[in-house]
DNA sequence: GCAAGGTC
């Protein structure tokens, strides 16, 4: 029997084409990745009987990249990136194994093109959603796959990466190069955030240059009864000129009675919600919920996974045509919150969505199964709820009221007010927040009927300021303008959080920095179409005519790239005008930070800039050394680097964490041929040095693969042993008020032995013993007195749980012998020779 | 260290 290889774009989607296909009867097993599963049936393909296999791959399966040494900032010029650095296809996500998962699906491609000569073997299904007809239509209807679209797509990739990095690393190294308080470790750019960026200044903008003026508003008030009296509202809603306004006051004043000009009553309706996409998800979710979209995502995400909602990606507001509506909210009937409501529907009939939009991706988003907050915990019941509420309100009735009103004249001048009664209140019962607000009810009268003025008076109003956007605007915003995706946007906006150009204020709303603003105001005064939304839009036409077969791959990649250089190097030649913009913000490097370490060329102070990225300046030698990012800087007992003379610094990450010293000319210039920028002075293979991983180095880590346990000689009397790698860091010796390295290793691990002293009060060694000598692996006295542990982390992605071999004295190490590195030189001074490079 | 867009 012949084999057909089916490939979904993801795993849930093979799951349920799948099922659908095979009517349910597949067999599953996991692929080779653990992540993409293999479905396999029998059916018939062009008639004949054969295996399916179906499966998926998770994302995309290779992304773009510069060739290595293109990446290196400080050696390539970012005009280059528009052209000559070439460009490769990397797997997305290695970890993954796609290519290889898809080979061995894929092992009998060769055999395939080869026997059938010509025949075509590779074909694509298109549908809009995931039913049972669309399905198998699709099925019915094979096309081939569109090499346009591939290109297309292709083509974006390239302009989005080599036009982002270019700016975004010019940009960097220029302001930083110039700026000691800017307070960003970069100064990105990019098609889709730096026009969510400039939404936001524009918003500021307005905010600054409104001039509030005064207007002048007429109320009167009439008696409906004894104790009751109704507002007015004016006709002419407000006057600029106050003697006009006065001029109205006097002329009504004189009036005693308001006559009834017409009534009215309409029976007016509030429409249920569309079905719910992602973006009005992550509106509500941010301005109702007070969650962030990034955050919402998450939360989303977890839902879906866990099965309490379907997939929260999607851009359509329409259900299905065989859309099962009635399971669903079968589901809830019994839910605590809501099954009044939901019961009420069943047993009187839903009402038909209304129709939406088909975006032909996913069914809008709806809860799967019943759930409570103490099941899924505060946050994310939240979203749970509102996500069914919504569910419910679309298969609601729309919420009818009557809306009368009155028109009033008094004197020459006219008046009105209005009033709304709900009728039946409809889907807002289940979403209360949408219901109509009570208002009193207006009197019955008719035409002729006069009521009493009791005053009329002139109020002073000032039009006030717009205030600055909500993430739920920023949204709408987006949208409109096609920047990014449902499943992209929420990175934008992180995006511009995260690089401080943005804050977000409270009510969700996002306020520009300086940065964010300087940087926006220059994109204007150089090249507004850097900022403009209009700009990715134009770009997105002609990838557009890319997929249609209208436009040629090359020559729209070539032009748009030919574009783009001229504007970057008008951009370069023009910076002086964003750095004006820049000079009132921020201060020079010289200008900022606090003396801290001495330069080892000129031996003057270097200041300690603590805003982002953290760097020491010389001033007097115009340079700057970038330090380790997410921890603090001391001094180091004003010792040098025996190579360079300059004073070190201890980088810290917090009492839990681990420490080093580090040399700021070494860690910006690495001494010898196996170390890399970056490095402190527990990865420095100086031999002789007594703060160098050669000194202090004891063994190999416990979990990480090159890492070496290396003392922390700064952690007395509470004596840590960290990783130079990763996060590991082993408790040892508390109280102890000396350990040394020693130059012995020990005969059974090879790791080198600590020499370690107590006080006498303090000793926990056996007898009366302060002084012992020992491998930390293997000595059963030192064993007991040794703790493995993780390191506090600033980042929860190596925070990883405690370690898997975690317990005293069972980490087994050997002194490192695979790197000359870390071996102990017999000739310290001739080794020393051959390290320099 | 950089873009955007997929999914996990």
């Amino acid at each position: 029997m012949k084999t057909v290889l089916m490939v979904a774009e993801k795993p849930s989607l093979a799951q349920s084409i799948a099922k659908i296909l095979s009517r349910g009867s597949m067999s599953s097993h996991k692929g080779l990745n653990g992540t993409c599963s293999v479905h396999e049936y029998t059916g018939t393909f062009a008639g004949q009987a054969v295996r399916f296999k179906m499966t998926s791959v998770c994302g995309h399966v290779m992304t773009l990249d510069f060739l290595g040494k293109y990446n290196k900032w400080d050696k390539v010029d970012p005009a280059e990136l528009f052209s000559q650095a070439p460009t490769e296809k990397k797997e997305a996500n290695p970890k993954l194994n796609m290519v290889k998962f898809l080979q061995v699906l894929d092992a009998v491609l060769p055999v395939m093109n080869q026997a059938h000569g010509g025949e075509k073997t590779v074909f694509r299904a298109r549908f809009s959603s995931i039913t049972d007809t669309d399905i198998c239509n699709a099925m019915a209807r094979l096309g081939e796959p569109d090499h346009n679209e591939a290109l297309s797509v292709d083509a974006r990739q390239e302009l989005d990466l080599r036009i982002g990095c270019a700016f975004t690393r010019f940009q960097t190294k220029y302001f930083q190069g110039k700026y000691g308080n800017l307070d960003s470790s970069l100064i990105s750019f990019g098609p889709c955030q730096t026009p969510t960026l400039g939404f936001c200044v524009e918003r500021h903008d307005k905010i600054q240059s409104f001039k509030p003026e005064t207007y002048w508003v007429l109320q009167a008030k009439v008696n409906t009864d004894k104790d009751r009296s109704l507002l007015l509202d004016w006709d002419r809603v407000r006057v600029f000129d106050r003697e006009i306004a006065q001029m109205f006051l006097n002329m009504t004043k004189l009036e005693k009675e308001a006559q009834v000009e017409a009534t009215s009553r309409k029976e007016k309706a509030k429409q249920r919600p569309l079905a719910l996409n992602t973006v009005e998800m992550l509106r509500v979710a941010s301005s109702s919920l007070g969650m962030g979209p990034q955050h919402a995502m998450q939360t989303a995400e977890r839902l879906y996974t866990q099965g309490y909602i379907s997939y929260p990606r999607t851009e359509t507001t329409h259900y299905p045509e065989n859309f099962d509506l009635k399971g669903p909210l079968r589901q809830q009937a019994n839910h605590p919150a809501w099954a009044d409501t939901v019961k009420r529907l069943l047993a009187e009939g839903i009402n038909r969505p209304r129709k939406g939009h088909d975006a032909g991706d996913h069914p809008p988003i709806t809860p799967m199964r019943s759930a409570t907050e103490a099941e899924l915990g505060s946050e994310a019941w939240r979203l749970y709820e509102y996500i069914t509420r919504h569910f419910i309100a679309t298969v609601s009735y729309d919420c009818k009221y009557l809306q009368s009103s009155i028109s009033f004249r008094i004197g020459p001048e006219h008046f009105c007010c209005t009033g709304k009664t709900v009728i039946s209140p409809g889907f807002t019962e289940i979403m209360p927040w949408q219901s109509v607000p009570l208002e009193e009810s207006l009197p019955t009268c008719q035409r002729g009927d006069t009521f009493a003025v009791s005053e009329v008076k002139m109020l002073e109003k000032q039009t006030s300021p717009p205030d600055y956007l909500t993430e739920a605007e920023l949204i709408t915003l987006m949208e409109k303008h096609g920047i990014g995706t449902d499943a992209s946007i929420p990175v934008h906006i992180n995006n511009i959080c995260q690089r401080n150009y943005v804050v977000v204020e409270s009510g969700r709303r996002l306020k520009p920095t300086n940065l964010g603003i300087v940087l926006v105001h220059g994109y204007y005064k150089i090249d507004a179409e850097l900022v403009l939304p209009t700009i990715r839009s134009a770009v997105e036409k002609q990838l557009n005519l890319i997929a249609q077969g209208k436009a040629d791959y090359r020559q729209v990649l070539g032009h748009t790239l030919d574009v783009f250089k001229r504007k970057f190097h008008y951009f370069v030649d023009s910076i002086a005008g964003m750095d004006e913009l820049m000079e009132v913000s921020f201060s020079p490097l010289a200008a900022t930070g606090k003396p801290l370490s001495r330069c080892g060329k000129c031996h003057r102070f270097m200041k300690y800039i603590q805003a982002k990225p953290s760097r020491l300046h010389c001033s007097h030698c115009d340079e700057t050394y970038t330090l380790p990012q997410n921890g603090t800087i001391k001094l180091y007992k004003e010792l040098r680097c025996p190579l360079d003379d300059f004073e070190l610094v201890l980088w810290s990450s917090g009492s839990r964490g681990k420490s080093y010293p580090l040399c700021p000319y070494c860690s910006n210039h690495p001494p010898f041929r196996d170390m890399k920028k970056g490095m402190g002075c527990n990865e420095c293979t100086h031999p002789t040095c007594q703060h160098s991983l050669s000194m202090l180095g004891i063994g190999q880590c416990v979990e990480c693969e090159s890492g070496v346990l290396v003392l922390d000689p700064t952690s007395g009397p509470k004596w840590k042993v960290a990783c130079n790698k990763c996060n590991v860091v082993a408790h040892c010796f508390e109280n102890a008020h000396r350990v040394r390295v020693s130059a012995d290793t020990c005969s059974a691990c090879e790791a080198a032995l600590l020499d370690v002293d107590f006080n006498k009060a303090k000793s926990p060694l056996p007898g009366d013993e302060t002084q012992h000598t020992g491998c930390v692996f293997c000595d059963p006295i030192f064993q007991e007195l040794v703790e493995l542990k993780h390191a506090a982390s600033c980042h929860p992605m190596h925070r990883g749980g405690p370690g898997r071999r975690q317990g005293r004295g069972r980490a087994r190490g050997r002194r490192p012998t695979g790197k000359p590195s870390a071996r102990r030189p017999k000739d310290k001074m001739s080794a020393l020779a051959a390290y320099f490079v």
